[in-house]
DNA sequence: GTCTATATGTGGATAGAC
DNA sequence: GTCTATCCACATATAGAC
């Protein structure tokens, strides 16, 4: 008895609502009645399609994230094959792990940038159940995209290639989970960060212009001395630091 | 009648319980009996104390931030002072910048680990409360570095430089953060990334090493070249996905 | 400042008719 | 597959004695 995916309008309504409902509140803040009351389906609804509010959430992930690894994968193999043994360049690896997730961005049938919010903010949740999910959906991919860059930044030693590419994981998925949030802290319009298309440029895509080259930068970056690490010598700080214009009262 | 700051032992003790576990569980998911009694004090007594458990999530940060934003003002003010009127060098900015906030991890009477992983958590959360409450808080820190940044690196466009400081904010917090996440979905160990001391070097000091390059590669990289934008001519996609060794059922 | 007791709401989940 | 009605655990918050 093979798992049929009706695929019933009811199903998809709820995937869609959850999706747009956890990127917007977050897993614990969200609540069924929020859904299925926006969803327009019965509160029952959601348990018999997926179970519980966890099984939601792992398909609400599923449902992307199925492409999204097929796609990674598929966009290393192409690379590779087109190489014919060669080592890939760096900068060709980033835009198939990166650029495939960005396409997402800005194809709303596969989600669009709520998906993507979505899953930068998840990645980052203590949760056992949420965590172990990640683990399991991203093992293959990675173990993948870690090898060819390892041959594609051949100078730079393994283990510190292992920390850049969390380094790089990291800056991409705050970049985009944060964009409203980011935006306030770093109080620039940045010729407006948020939702818009302007000149023509999909939000997405102006992100990964940004990006691209701050993460080859980052990923080729020389290597650390360790004789000097941090904070030797730099800066003399005054043990109790004096009063600056920020010690505001309350 | 000023604020009399008693620093009684339970207000303490509840707010060194309540660190922990908004970061071991997330805010929304930790409850206040699970600090009440984990602190073992009455339940009753957070609100006492706090009014309420935003108002005990909002003193969590407080009595951590004060302290970094003013010594990260003084690193600076100590920094240009040192420098007399000429501009900083990068990596001084981001070692008084991201040196400091790493420093908390290293010192337990700061917060250490556990603060510096709330923290990074924290900046994704999507409510509304918590984002304002952190732009508040950093504004004025943020606005000081940005300027030292747009003089430290005078050839990259200021706009661009406001973004790879988003990027950098990101690829730091999400390092923090993620240890015990990402290192799964990484795969490695890199000599152990959790909480040991090893070689005589705490966590934050051995992320520091790895961060700190990737970070000053990053910001000061070649800016992008609007011709070649992400995902032309390199990626020959076949529209449909082969399969790949992924596509499991289940 | 600390406690007990309780008010009052909301959460996820399910039983069982249709 | 969908609905109503309901269970019941647990949430935050407060009133008021000590």
């Amino acid at each position: 008895m093979p798992d049929n995916k009706l695929n019933s309008d009811t199903r998809e309504r709820i995937l869609d609502v959850a999706e747009r409902q956890f990127m917007a509140h977050g897993y614990e803040a969200t609540s069924m009645r929020m859904i299925t009351s926006m969803a327009e389906v019965n509160l029952a609804a959601v348990n018999y399609h997926f179970g519980s509010k966890e099984g939601l959430l792992r398909d609400v992930f599923r449902r992307r994230l199925t492409w999204l690894n097929r796609e990674r994968l598929a966009a290393l193999d192409a690379l590779e094959q087109q190489a014919n043994g060669a080592p890939l360049k760096p900068s060709q690896v980033l835009e198939a792990f990166f650029g495939t997730l960005l396409r997402i961005g800005e194809d709303e049938s596969l989600g669009g940038m709520t998906f993507l919010r979505l899953l930068g903010r998840t990645l980052t949740d203590p949760s056992e159940f949420i965590r172990t999910f990640f683990a399991k959906e991203y093992a293959v991919v990675i173990e993948r995209y870690k090898l060819a860059l390892f041959r594609a930044v051949p100078d730079v030693p393994k283990a510190e290639i292992v920390w850049r590419l969390h380094f790089m994981l990291g800056a991409m998925s705050y970049a985009i989970a944060g964009t409203d949030i980011l935006q306030v802290i770093t109080g620039l319009e940045i010729g407006d960060i948020s939702g818009k298309e302007e000149d023509g440029k999909s939000e997405a895509r102006r992100l990964s212009e940004r990006l691209m080259p701050f993460l080859l930068g980052g990923l080729r970056a020389a290597l650390p001395n360790p004789a000097d690490s941090y904070n030797q010598q730099q800066v003399p700080l005054a043990k109790t630091a004096r009063n600056t214009s920020l010690e505001k009262k309350r």
